[in-house]
DNA sequence: CGTTTGTATTTCACAAATGAAATATATGGA
DNA sequence: TCCATATATTTCATTTGTGAAATACAAACG
């Protein structure tokens, strides 16, 4: 039995309480929220012994992920689905620990450039195969047509979120 | 065009440079986080000129979807999908402002009931047409049988998380 | 040019969330 | 009864995340 069964019983008595109550995009709601929590705890769980966090991951891999490995904090806040601010802190943080590197840009001197290091580099290759490892169970209970079907609505939800 | 396009160009990438990166799980990680920022921001500004938070609404909503309005902190913790601790930080906020009460119980002296107030059950009726306005807008782009097909696909992906 | 307007990033004070330890109580034997 | 173990909640120090203001530069326009 899910942990999910509690809050969607509950879900069904504020229905009966309140007939206006859409239930559907309630539950959507509510799953989207259950799973977040799930994915971001066993991410900081499985990278805690490379003295990572997940949203220091996320930085770290969507830089990994550009042609160049670089990019500047309005695209990496984009990116990573953070707000500017907290890209400054997690910035500091992964500079501190020498995986990232800060470098002013020239053509643009608002700009900065945000560049994985050649210790992000090395840390990436260490933790991939754990990392490989949780996304492969993370998703093994979907088939490849439903895992496909599911981003593919995540990706039309996400559209109405964003259009207003 | 979505913002989650240079999220998904950054995991193609990715998987070229990583070719046992497992490109679907990954996406769909993503999309949960990037949905969830959404939805939570949303519902923060939604509620800010009723003085809560999309936390405390996650408690009020699941007393209230609740025969006699009350739980205590463990089953709040499981059904807002919070950890213990801040359950009780969420309490205590919501007690100040009088919409929760909080007692202890007698059969299990180490036991608390958090129950909605009267008060409680007042601002609920009073921002509920606010909300459901919210939840019909955030899954207007889905027909009914695509939101019951994401419903089933989520059930899924998170009882496999919860699998191990 | 000089001035306005806009963009990029950081700072800062504060709010929100967490892990681990502490407290209090229950429960089930020996 | 006494003790060991388990459960429920809170405390506390710390980490994480935020909005709003501040800073610094760029670009457009008279």
């Amino acid at each position: 039995m899910s942990s999910f069964t509690p809050t969607e019983q509950r879900l069904a008595v504020t229905c009966r309480r309140q007939p206006a109550f859409p239930r559907e995009p309630a539950v959507l709601v509510r799953l989207i929220k259950h799973l977040y929590k799930r994915v971001h705890d066993d991410a900081n769980a499985l990278l805690k012994p490379w003295g990572i966090s997940h949203p220091e991951y996320n930085i770290l891999m969507m830089l990994y992920g550009t042609e160049g490995y670089a990019l500047n904090p309005t695209q990496l806040a984009e990116a990573a689905g953070e707000k500017s601010a907290n890209i400054t802190r997690l910035a500091d943080s992964l500079c501190e620990k020498g995986l990232v590197e800060r470098t002013a840009s020239d053509e643009d001197r608002r700009k900065v450039s945000l560049a994985l290091s050649k210790a992000g580099l090395a840390l990436i290759d260490d933790f991939m195969p754990a990392v490989c490892g949780l996304l492969e169970r993370q998703a093994a209970g979907l088939k490849p047509a439903e895992a496909a079907q599911l981003e593919r609505l995540l990706k039309k939800f996400l559209d109405q979120l964003e259009r207003g």
